[in-house]
DNA sequence: TCTGGGGTCCTAGGACCC
DNA sequence: TCTGGGGTCCTAGGACCC
């Protein structure tokens, strides 16, 4: 058997949803901004690399960041804009490689071991994608190359903004050796912790630990663990059109205010299962199981029920019936902070009509519903029990864990 | 004036069936 | 009237990623 090393690129924006406002709006430029959810009690999602310098950060609140940086510029995210971009620059991976993996919405991997004969080097590739994404949309990124998708995005995140990082198959036992463990995607901070106790601080010690000691302490993880610490990984990049099926589909939200008012938290329930229901029938799946999650004024108490059902579900009327039976089920101990729904067991629905009249109508209401909100906007159409929350759900932030094309692909 | 939202995977334990 | 054990489905909860 003949083993081909692979060449394997990580591809992370910088600052990506921060670098498009700036890029839309040259006012911004150059200068501290902070790309936040649109309403209450929102966080910092992405702040620029100004922002960065003044010690901004990923997930403070906004006042927080404010106050250490007065200057800050705050600008509510727009997820079609950071979703257009997204599919675009993948598109312009795709030119060179047809083995694309988005990860994120910012970040995807690129097997290119075929692609080198044409392209000469992974190097050449990685400056030509670059100078590309930097023309047309005026964004910087950080280029990993590894032998594998561990060390291609260990690689990526040695050089930010704009950086091109190569780690060869005849560095890797030096770079590991005194690198600390929760460098690697896959160890954070509870594993870290594990580990210390351990007496397992870089990757190099966790690399020649003991593989039963591993095990015992992890269980099948352990074997992993090991590997990964010798700067090995086997795992394929793969496509997003090979991925496998979507596991879940869910919402939540952390209210404007705590709420202990039974109606009102029936309203968000409802509206919550109104996104969730739209979700799944634009993406033609139904699901079984629905899950109901409540996080309590205080932040730390929580809980999460989930049912299943006999049928495949994907009407917002009817996720939102098995939500509410968990919720009722269940005595409130405090006012509520953040509610979720989800709807997971995926199915594809299947494209028939229902055989009653009344199911029927029921249907086709839903789907001009939906037709609606399609072309103008969320929300344009609802419940009428929905209208006073209108004004709440403003503008969306997608999270970073977004994909490209919205969902994976579902089996039937 | 604290602390967002979208997912995935893994484990453990109980119910139930054969 | 007492017994083993495997398989599957379900719920709950934790860890991880962005």
């Amino acid at each position: 058997m003949i083993v081909v090393e692979r060449v394997i690129m990580h591809i992370d924006m910088n600052a990506f949803f921060a670098s498009v406002e700036q890029q839309a709006n040259p006012e911004l430029r150059g200068r501290p901004v902070a790309v936040v959810g649109g309403h209450g009690r929102t966080v910092i999602t992405t702040s620029s690399y100004e922002a960065r310098a003044k010690g901004v950060k990923t997930g403070m609140a906004v006042w927080e960041g404010k106050r250490i940086c007065p200057e800050l510029i705050i600008v509510v995210g727009d997820n079609r804009k950071y979703t257009h971009t997204s599919s675009r620059i993948n598109e312009i991976f795709r030119d060179y490689t047809p083995e694309v993996e988005p990860f994120s919405i910012d970040e995807s991997w690129l097997d290119v071991t075929a692609s080198l004969s044409i392209f000469g080097s992974a190097e050449t590739i990685a400056y030509l994608i670059k100078a590309r994404i930097r023309n047309l949309f005026g964004i910087t990124c950080s280029i990993g190359i590894a032998p594998n998708k561990l060390l291609a995005k260990l690689a990526s995140d040695m050089q930010k903004p704009d950086g091109l990082t190569i780690i060869s198959p005849a560095d890797v036992a030096r770079i590991m050796e005194r690198l600390p463990i929760k460098e690697l995607c896959g160890i954070g901070r509870k594993m870290e912790r594990h580990l210390k106790m351990m007496s397992i601080y870089t990757c190099g010690e966790l690399g020649r630990c003991d593989e039963a000691r591993l095990t015992a302490k992890f269980g099948i993880v352990g074997q992993r663990l090991k590997r990964m610490g010798q700067g090995l990984d086997d795992s394929p990049v793969i496509p997003f059109a090979e991925e496998g099926d979507v596991k879940s589909v869910g919402h939540s939200r952390t209210l404007e205010r705590d709420i202990s008012d039974p109606a009102e938290i029936r309203r968000f329930l409802l509206q919550l299962s109104e996104m969730v229901g739209s979700r799944a029938r634009r993406y033609n799946v139904s699901g079984r199981t629905i899950h109901l999650y409540v996080r309590y004024a205080d932040f730390v108490s929580s809980w999460g029920k989930q049912v299943t059902l006999k049928n495949h579900i994907n009407l917002s009327d009817e996720i939102y019936r098995a939500a509410l039976g968990i919720l009722e089920s269940v005595e409130l101990e405090q006012s509520v902070r953040l509610l979720g729904v989800s709807l997971g067991n995926l199915k594809h629905q299947a494209a028939q009509l229902p055989l009653f009249e009344e199911e029927r109508k029921k249907l086709f209401a839903t789907r001009a519903m939906d037709a609606i909100n399609d072309r103008f906007g969320r929300m344009s159409v609802t419940f009428g029990t929905l209208l006073p929350e209108k004004e709440k759900f403003g503008s969306q932030v997608i999270p970073p864990s977004w994909r490209p094309e919205g969902i994976k692909k579902v089996g039937a």
